[in-house]
DNA sequence: GAACGTTTTGTGTAAATCCACAAATAGAAT
DNA sequence: ATTCTATTTGTGGATTTACACAAAACGTTC
């Protein structure tokens, strides 16, 4: 075995990827386990798209790590710990390279990477890359370990955020500044319930998801139980609700797609400024979970606070319609026909309010004729006696027929 | 002064009607003050349309009085002791004739009508006319003492009734065929608030308009310092609760029409078989009178407790708004632009939620374009990120817009 | 099986909606 | 005054609605 020349010690990552770039003559870079940037060799200038991209953005680019899923690499990465050639991606910028990823026991630390520019790796230098892969632990663990540190303090001063424990928005923003976190000035906090209590792989998985979706910014997570609960920053987006909505969507998506992990549950607070309402905005979180819990069909795609419209009453109004005991009497006039004549003028009914009266998507989600519709519109206002122009009787009909499936 | 033929005493009306008939040549009807049949005159064949309809249904025909009052007739013989000649009036087929008033001090209790078949009454006979009204006087204030009695009795049963002091179906069956009224399968209590204490006249009034509306029947009635209760019966109608309306505003409309009487408030309850849940409809109905007098605009053309809608729940959203205090997002970030860029989005919505969703109706309303509400509905939905097919996001919005009113 | 009422589907038309695009207007910032 | 942006209004065309009327299908009753 010829002299390994990366067991001399050395001082920062960056003069370790130089050193290594000069052996294998061709640019290097070292990730972390979650596609942040650690360290580029400088002394080859010559890079493609990607590379730039990464160096720029200190992380690697959401669609280039997407790819790399897609195309099973990063799989592979996290399976072997030989370098595995990676051909050129056109459409995102990637050119030939050849990767490694870095272990500790049995875990992935990290990531090195070797661009094949003009030249191709031969197998000595493949298992040259290897080693230098082996090389790179010790610091990597150092850093993890600084990490790790930082990480335990960003979790107290969440839940200190979640539990009111800080009450001045002064403070609060002090506290962002000495974690070296930019306090946002629009957030909202999600809540992601799991069908198992999270173990020490699932806080990877999820962790490294977090990491690698760029937008919008997760600024602090924890987890408790079954719940994975979420800080999330939406500075600067011109439609803050819609795009926590896709975020969650999102990260369940990805939770499935990439590490098999279903039933997911998602809620998500308010937005707000106000730092002081984290714990509001926690709580909030956690009413739209228990409403799914409660209403699991019908509150199947809302996951935001604002969106559980009727259902953030639905509780006093089941109380209200309980104590007073009135039917509505146009419901009560069509169920008697329905059941006299073996007709479906309620569920006709109701599928038409929930397509917001339009009469072609309900006639189609009914499979029937859009005149057999109007037809059994026309018979549902004439025996109900319903306006159904009248937007006050309609939310009526719409809140009576919610209230009668929980009775 | 010549020899007075009625001066003789006579059994019946009928026998006078007669007597008259005869002294006149012509057919003679006499009414009381509510137009209500009490005798006619058989030996004369010869008739009218609306003289066969009035012997036939023990009454003058609703149209026929209405008529009556639009061409004055009832205003001056209310006014006047002499005869009034009344011409032909087809639609209705009224013939000619000529009518007089039968008076008790300043009080009318009836009238009578003498028709003007192929021939035409002369001075002297009007004069006789009126000497045959003066004569059965007495008879009718003898009718009217054995009415007041019996309406005595109404009213003690109406009033236990509203206050459940009967309590089996059976027990208010039965006293209601005592009475003579055949029991209602349907029915439905209404309330009718005046702006001041109600007198004598007033009550003369109401009783009379309501023994002349002749649909739906009117089985009760009773004053209660400012209000004037109705029991109403509703059998034999396809649509009963429209047509409960239908006469509310008919009666208020009569009211403001004949005797001038304005501002009235008007609520009805639900529509029940059950006898005993006459005080609960009470009740519903003075709920619709104090939800008016909390909304007196949104509620303006609501009268019945049915079409209360979202209003029979304005309460307890109310107070569970104002525990939650919170705001909808949407809501509060189309106020801020309004204020801001001095737009109307904010009255925009609500327009066009008030009008169902129909743009052109809300454009009308709005004074705008149909394209400038469409353009400012997609700038709605962008800025408050609503979806305007959603619903359940519309009720909400409508709901917390009504909410926003009374806060 | 004939007669009946109710429901469903098809046809046709005037009106309304949705959309994209262009022009005119108004207000604010520079 | 000019530029810029947001708003309003106009035009046109494909789609959808509302409504009326006719024909077919279905279930019930006798």
């Amino acid at each position: 075995m010829k002299n390994d020349p990366f067991r001399a010690s050395f001082e920062s990552l960056e003069e370790f990827a130089d050193m290594v770039s000069e052996v294998l003559h061709c640019p290097i870079t070292i990730e972390d386990a979650n596609h942040r940037l650690l360290a580029y060799s400088t002394h080859d200038d010559r890079t493609d798209p990607a590379r730039i991209a990464t160096i720029i953005g200190r992380r690697v680019p959401e669609k280039v790590i997407n790819s790399l899923w897609k195309e099973g690499v990063i799989p592979s990465l996290l399976n072997s710990r030989d370098p595995i050639r990676v051909k050129t991606v056109d459409e995102i910028g990637l050119g030939n390279r050849v990767a490694v990823s870095i272990w500790k026991n049995d875990e992935v630390l990290g990531f090195i990477w070797a661009l094949e520019i003009e030249k191709t790796l031969g197998e000595e230098e493949m298992d040259c890359l290897k080693r230098a892969a082996d090389a790179t632990k010790n610091k990597l663990i150092q850093l993890q370990n600084r990490k790790n540190k930082k990480e335990e303090q960003f979790q107290e001063f969440f839940w200190q955020l979640l539990t009111s424990h800080l009450s001045s928005n002064e403070e609060i923003i002090n506290k962002f500044h000495a974690l070296q976190i930019s306090p946002p000035t629009l957030f909202g906090i999600a809540v992601f319930q799991f069908t198992k209590e999270l173990g020490r792989d699932d806080e990877k998985h999820i962790a490294y998801l977090l990491k690698t979706i760029q937008l919008p910014k997760i600024l602090l997570h924890t987890i408790d139980h079954q719940q994975l609960i979420l800080f999330i920053s939406l500075d600067g987006t011109q439609q803050p609700v819609n795009k926590l909505n896709a975020f969650c969507e999102l990260f369940v998506a990805k939770m499935k797609e990439r590490f098999g992990i279903e039933s997911i549950v998602q809620g998500y607070s308010s937005v707000y400024c106000d730092l002081v309402k984290v714990e509001k905005a926690y709580k909030e979180a956690g009413t739209v979970l228990s409403i799914k819990r409660k209403f699991p069909i019908e509150a199947k795609d809302i996951h935001g606070y604002q969106s559980l419209g009727i259902y953030k009453y639905i509780d006093v109004l089941i109380e209200k319609a309980g104590t007073d005991q009135n039917e509505n009497y146009s419901l009560k006039r069509l169920q008697e026909y329905d059941k006299k004549n073996n007709t479906d003028l309620v569920e006709t009914l109701e599928v038409f309010l929930n397509k917001d009266s339009n009469v072609h998507e309900a006639a189609c989600a009914l499979n029937v004729h859009t005149n057999t519709l109007n037809y059994r519109l026309k018979r549902i206002s004439e025996i109900g006696e319903i306006n159904l122009k009248d937007p006050n009787q309609k939310i009526t009909l719409y809140l009576d027929l919610k209230l009668e499936k929980f009775k």
